[in-house]
DNA sequence: CGGTAACCGGACACGCACGTCAAGTTTTTT
DNA sequence: AAAAAACTTGACGTGCGTGTCCGGTTACCG
């Protein structure tokens, strides 16, 4: 569980086992507390409680409640394009994408509240997100842009605007774990299951990849799976 | 119910003018704090302030700060399912979905507040929402799911789950106003525009109503327009 | 007009959440 | 083993945000 990094035990300081451990189990009872109150309505004293420690010892290691938030921000963010390797040149479009999909909801799916804190902050305008976090975000989407823009070049994929079509990608993906309350709604059901994910990486990989309806110059409808059961649930990750 | 009752039927003596204006006063100014800061980030103070009005005053309208963002949820949820008023089984789904996009876009950017704090309120899991509110989002969908089901057993639609379907087009048009920070660091822009807003539904139809890949049976790139520009961003609304 | 009800607003009570302090205990270093 | 560093803890200060009180002012109706 420890860091295995505990090379030199010299002046220079190496982080104490303690020390990360202690601040491990307050990032992780942070994040999911600010994703489900928000900054402002989750207290510090709670963050406490969650981690299994007193107050003052959060402060130990904190400074200050927003550090903690900061902190989590940190964390997230270096993980947002984790995704976004299965977008490269060499493959085909087609299954690129749906590598996509199918690991961004897997990826929300088993962590809702990441996911939902990071939603979180965009949608209170990405106050507390640093500028080169922001910029770290452009560069990422940037290049992987490039990619779309050679395989439309190639004729591998019809032309869209490649950035549109990444938010396309990511608010669909996102949806089922920020706004899982909703969806469960919307799909009937009490809590959304590891099928409902299952059923939507299907509907998401067909519409996006083949569309849905018939096109200008008529596409059969044959030529598709039948219309029966919808939701496989078989897919895997 | 301390509070003065006035006569609320709905035929006669509506609601006194003063109260009228005051009370959508300190619901529009609401509404924006509650987007931008959440509920326990908002202060009634703030609310008064921005409302013009005294804090006292606020109070008198209104018993607590929850009776005014419960009220505002209220006036949100009947706009809920406008947009869905395309979705009609006589329309072809190609025309019907396309105008549902343009509406429900078109709607996120002129309420972004309120679109803002409709999301954060589900992403908090809708703990606000009561029971007839919830129902009713589930009775508006059920009722459009069925047209989608009857499109694609007369062919005219590819068959897919319709309430995944839906979640696809709710989560892509709301990202723009619930996202918007992101959107605009992803598309490189200060702030988004109208044309930006344009491109998306531009995007979006072509994604969904055509498809965006060359299908298994390979069908040829040419059949579209021209992949250099692809931010036409004329669709007009 | 005169009276009543609706509206306005300054001052205040009260609780609680953030953050501090200083005195303890454990772990590490020499 | 002893000092030093790292960690733990209960008790406390303080600001501020919610919601109240009560006297004053304006609109409304006979």
């Amino acid at each position: 569980m420890t860091k295995t990094m505990r090379a030199e035990t010299k002046n220079d300081a190496p982080e104490p086992r303690i020390r990360a451990r202690n601040k491990a189990r307050i990032l992780n009872a942070a994040v999911d507390l600010f994703a489900d109150k928000s900054f402002h309505g989750t207290h510090v004293k709670e963050i406490a409680q969650a981690s299994g420690l007193p107050k003052t010892n959060v402060y130990y290691y904190f400074p200050t409640k927003e550090s903690i938030y900061t902190a989590v921000i940190e964390r997230l963010i270096e993980g947002w394009d984790r995704a976004f390797e299965h977008i490269v040149a060499e493959r085909e479009p087609r299954d690129a994408i749906a590598a996509y999909i199918r690991a961004k909801l897997e990826y929300s799916r088993r962590h809702a509240a990441e996911s939902r804190f990071f939603a979180n902050e965009i949608l209170r305008g990405a106050q507390f997100l640093e500028r080169r976090q922001r910029q770290h975000i452009r560069d990422v989407t940037t290049q992987r842009a490039h990619v779309v823009e050679e395989w439309i070049r190639r004729g591998q994929m019809a032309p869209v605007d490649p950035r549109h079509f990444f938010i396309m990608l990511w608010s669909a993906t996102q949806f089922y774990a920020d706004f899982g309350a909703l969806a469960a709604d919307v799909l009937e059901k009490r809590r959304l299951t590891r099928r409902d994910f299952d059923a939507a990486a299907e509907t998401m990989t067909r519409v996006i990849l083949d569309g849905c309806c018939t096109p200008p110059r008529a596409r059969s409808n044959q030529d598709l799976p039948p219309p029966h059961r919808l939701r496989s649930g078989s897919d895997d990750v």
